[in-house]
RNA sequence: CGGGGCGUGGCGCAGCCUGGUAGCGCAUCUGCUUUGGGAGCAGAGGGUCGCAGGUUCGAAUCCUGCCGCCCCGACCA
């Protein structure tokens, strides 16, 4: 067997970057499209990563105080209308249930019993979840109420994308009602650093944290937070956001308290979300070409032995040998728990196995065959490498290196995204004529160096915003860490305090 | 919703211009030989050619309408 340099995913990202991307997401059975439009199937693979980062997540909600609890799929019309920018916002990408029941006509199913009044699915819960606060909370003492869900929310897409944008989509949703801005607007900073937490220190993904500008804010909102990431073809994607909706909302949904001196006053609430989106920034920022590559802290599996069996007579020694070795490395420890190793003991070929695994990103293959048991020896490889040669190593090295293995392949990821980031980021464009032609440079869809971050002084006038549209070109944040001192708006010219990140976007 | 492209076995495609009853590669199944960097041979199964009309003796192929997918915009997590 010749050594081969064909890709496990084709095209590849140069070739053609958005149909590697589904391709990955094929090769990997992370997920399909269904007969529904703009909705997807989440197939077990995909479903894993997703279940890993929930895990992750509910904790860090649990231990920053927070409880789950579960809303309605459907909101009443009149819910939605209460907030007028909530309104404006959703309107156009509402699913809207107008009846109860189905009936025969013309031998047709057709839609019967209207509806006194519609509802729509829930594009997000702000104003049922508002609806049940105002009944829960009657006194200061009440407060905080800090209650997060999980659950599926749907916005009808224009342009739908397999894990980036789904019409339907699951995700969880915080939401809190304090007694004052000051205590609300911490809150908010804290959940999104639980986002940069979680997002960059077990997905790998490099974020950047800082506030939406006018333009891009949560409808309803009166200051959006996010993560901003950037993707491997130089594009920003929001990963999670977090809101401080002032009084907003509670005057809206007569969220009210006494105080202690018995007055009444409107809650001051936050709402955080962040979605399967996720998993969609994790194929964009680690997959390659030969498919998905993992972190090993959402990995569903750390490693996976693949048997080498020549003959029948082998079989048996092979396999016991197989389960040994996992048996070996699973009394092994990574990140607080047990190594996750699975044998592939299914009948196809041996190097279709390994391919397999390859596809999904599993960080550690592991090839043991009747030549190493002897040994104690199996062929090592990991994913970040795939392309270097394979070690054989005894069991006794892996498994006492196998933490710090995977602790190593996880900051490869992070550093190596780190890496592919700042390459792409351009802080050296001050004035509007760079600006345009650095962004007027990059032909629709391709996988190249040009794009990425620009990031400059902006004086952050709407004017200056609107005019971005044009270029295609948006402010992802307004980063929270700030440099010393003023500049020039790289737009306008005109003085600026605070330095933004300009980039296209998903 | 505008502009462009595309819908043919699970996946990737050819055939369409010039109508004659569907083919290739991979995958799947069976058998034998194989297996440590993407195995070989032999055989087999699987498609109402996106849907609905129309033209025609005959439609994957021509015409009309619709649906869906992808890319670029607009909109958004």
């Amino acid at each position: 067997m010749a050594k081969s340099n064909k890709t496990a995913i084709t095209p590849t990202r140069d070739q053609d970057y958005a149909e590697w991307y589904q391709q990955v997401i094929r090769g990997a059975e992370m997920a399909e499209s269904s007969p529904v439009r703009g909705c997807m199937v989440i197939r077990p693979w995909g479903y894993a990563l997703w279940e890993n980062v929930q895990k992750a997540m509910d904790k860090r909600f649990k231990e920053t105080g927070h409880e789950n609890a579960y809303f309605p799929l459907l909101i009443p019309l009149r819910f939605i209308e209460k907030e007028a920018a909530h309104v404006e916002g959703f309107a156009k990408e509402m699913a809207v249930v107008t009846h109860h029941r189905l009936e025969m006509q013309d031998g047709k199913l057709t839609p019967a019993g209207p509806l006194e009044e519609p509802m729509v699915i829930r594009p997000t819960s702000e104003t049922i979840i508002g609806e049940a606060f105002s009944g829960w909370i009657r006194s200061y003492r009440d407060l905080p109420l800090k209650i997060n869900q999980w659950a599926n929310v749907m916005r009808w897409e224009m342009r739908p994308r397999l894990w980036l944008r789904t019409s339907e989509f699951l995700w969880q949703e915080g939401h809190t009602a304090h007694a004052d801005e000051n205590e609300a607007r911490e809150e908010v900073l804290t959940m999104l650093e639980v986002y940069r937490e979680i997002v960059e220190e077990h997905m790998a993904i490099p974020v950047i944290p800082g506030a939406k500008s006018e333009g891009e804010r949560f409808p309803g909102a009166v200051d959006t937070f996010t993560i901003e990431a950037m993707m491997q073809d130089g594009k920003a994607l929001q990963s999670g956001t977090s809101h401080y909706l002032g009084q907003n909302f509670s005057t809206a949904a007569n969220i009210r308290f006494q105080n202690e001196e018995g007055d009444w006053e409107f809650c001051h609430t936050t709402s955080w979300g962040s979605s399967t989106r996720l998993i969609g920034g994790l194929i964009m920022t680690h997959a390659d070409d030969d498919g998905l590559r993992l972190p090993p802290r959402i990995a569903p599996d750390h490693v996976v032995i693949v048997p080498i069996i020549r003959e029948d007579s082998q079989h048996d020694t092979v396999m016991a040998y197989a389960e040994d070795v996992a048996a070996k490395l699973r009394a092994q420890s990574f990140d607080d728990a047990p190594v996750k190793v699975r044998v592939d003991t299914r009948k196809i070929q041996s190097q279709e196995k390994r391919w397999d695994w390859v596809r999904k990103g599993v960080p550690i293959i592991l090839e043991v065959g009747p030549r190493d048991i002897e040994e104690g020896k199996a062929a090592f490889s990991r994913r970040d490498q795939i392309r270097e040669k394979k070690q054989f190593l005894t069991i006794a090295e892996i498994a006492g290196e196998i933490e710090e293995l995977l602790w190593g392949i996880q900051s490869t990821l992070f550093e190596e995204a780190k890496a592919w980031r700042a390459a792409r980021t351009r802080e050296d464009i001050t004035d509007l004529k760079a600006f345009e032609d650095h962004f007027n440079a990059l032909k629709g869809n391709t996988f190249n160096a040009d794009g990425g971050f620009v990031k400059a002084w902006w004086c952050e006038s709407s004017e200056s915003e609107a005019s971005l549209k044009e270029l295609g070109v948006s402010v992802r944040c307004i980063p929270l860490d700030q440099p010393e001192g003023e500049g020039k708006c790289v737009l306008t010219g005109a003085p600026a305090h605070r330095m933004a990140i300009f980039a296209k976007s998903y």
